[in-house]
DNA sequence: CGCGTTCTTGACTAGAATCAATGCATGTGG
DNA sequence: CCACATGCATTGATTCTAGTCAAGAACGCG
């Protein structure tokens, strides 16, 4: 892609870069507990992606056959059905691995990763990962907590869908995202990713109408306040008081 | 519990059933490729356990320590809310592992889990279910892919919740029970295992009553013919084609 | 046989989807 | 710099799916 590069979608790498990559590396909970050989042996036989906002690492039903670790940027995991009805399971930053629970399935990728902020990732074949999980056997352990721990929140979120209303499910939505990409700006925590009305509605199993309806109310009762695409949360505690809910302290919905 | 045993809800094993544990074991996913003594050593860790219809091996929100593999009967996941809406996860059945995401994590059961029909289940604590991943990294690998199969259908789930129409979640709901519990009788396909509207709707996050006036729509069209909790499937093409939105050889709702 | 479940059905309601029209930013190119 | 196109957001009107509540029937068990 660019004239520095051997290859294309590999990117250079100065000396300083690579520790900085190496550092990453012993930071994710994929790579957690591995000696610096073994991460450097790793580190070697990886890639290096850059991909833009709006492009994908992978789509839905592709043959599964990269796993990625993110060195920056966040991407969102999608599903869409025949009909066209698209749903966004989880979003992911850096240090987070994509692909994990596939590339050793030889299964086709259940979900699309889209890139919302652009980002970078070091890349494995499914047969590398392979060997390097046989190798280093933490590896496999560290991947089985780090999908049993996404499968807990799944689950979470699954029994929200059935069971909960739409109101409880945005304000869940916006405090996990607060957790996650939050900024603490004055007056508020600033969710610092674009953020449509689409992508929340798409987040909680509704329409794009009903959430903003909702976030006109919110922004009315002062627990939010919104531009296109921002969203900055100015009161928490209403909004958890929702989500949970507890009493409010002020009437918001109505 | 019973006068023969040693200890409390430890079974008695004869020469001949230890063998059929031991074939049983070998051809559980989560165990498969280890060889007959690394069987034999993780066979000798265990107790065993029985635990009668109604009864849980464990409830949501205790401290998981133990990680079971069901010999016999089925299990269901089910997970409630603070206002007591209750969720069912999933069903599993013989062979399958019970508690594998959370016995390694220290984390609490994020659902419980109710036995559907008698069971008898093996039993290791926490810590040795890690020693034996730890001496056995098949184990770890085995138990990731697992996970991850369990994840993909999740999330396939989640995605129909938040964009599928009740009836074509119920549709689903019943092939993906034929396919787990069916057993081939005369007209049709029988559910093996108590089914209630209740469970059913709490398989597809809606209520007992919406279940009750779509299973009544379906007897009268002859898709499924039903009594007081048992139910056979006697038009497959045609539920197949609720749940895939097909065009429907007769019509049948309205 | 009586009792407790489970199931059915009807009437009514409400939460949320759908559709349509319009307003508001943002970025673009003449 | 303005006119315009485009995509995002708001709001209202209307419809409809599915939830709620109530009453009673059917079934199975001790």
């Amino acid at each position: 892609m660019q004239g520095r590069c051997r290859r294309a979608n590999i990117l250079p790498m100065s000396h300083e870069k690579r520790e900085k990559i190496l550092r990453l590396l012993a930071d994710a909970p994929f790579f957690r507990g591995l000696s610096e050989e073994e991460l450097v042996a790793a580190l070697n036989s990886s890639t290096r992606k850059r991909v833009e906002k709006g492009s994908f690492y992978f789509h839905q039903g592709e043959e599964a056959s990269k796993f990625y670790l993110l060195t920056g940027g966040r991407v969102r995991l999608t599903q869409i059905n025949a009909e066209g009805h698209q749903v966004i399971m989880t979003h992911l930053g850096t240090g987070d691995g994509l692909g994990i629970i596939v590339a050793l399935s030889k299964m086709k990728y259940p979900v699309s990763a889209e890139v919302v902020s652009g980002s970078t990732a070091l890349v494995w074949s499914a047969e590398r990962i392979f060997e390097l999980m046989e190798h280093y056997p933490r590896l496999s352990l560290n991947g089985l907590k780090l999908v049993a721990r996404r499968f807990s929140s799944l689950q979470e979120r699954y029994r929200e869908l059935a069971t909960e209303r739409v109101e409880r499910r945005v304000a869940r939505a916006l405090i996990r995202l607060a957790r996650q990409a939050g900024v603490t700006v004055d007056g508020g925590v600033l969710l610092d990713l674009p953020l449509s009305r689409q992508d929340l509605a798409e987040m909680t199993g509704t329409t794009l109408f009903t959430v903003s309806r909702i976030c006109s109310r919110w922004e009315q009762g002062a627990l939010i306040s919104t531009s296109r695409e921002k969203m900055v949360i100015r009161d928490k505690q209403q909004l958890t008081a929702i989500a949970e809910d507890l009493p409010q302290v002020w009437p918001v919905s109505q």
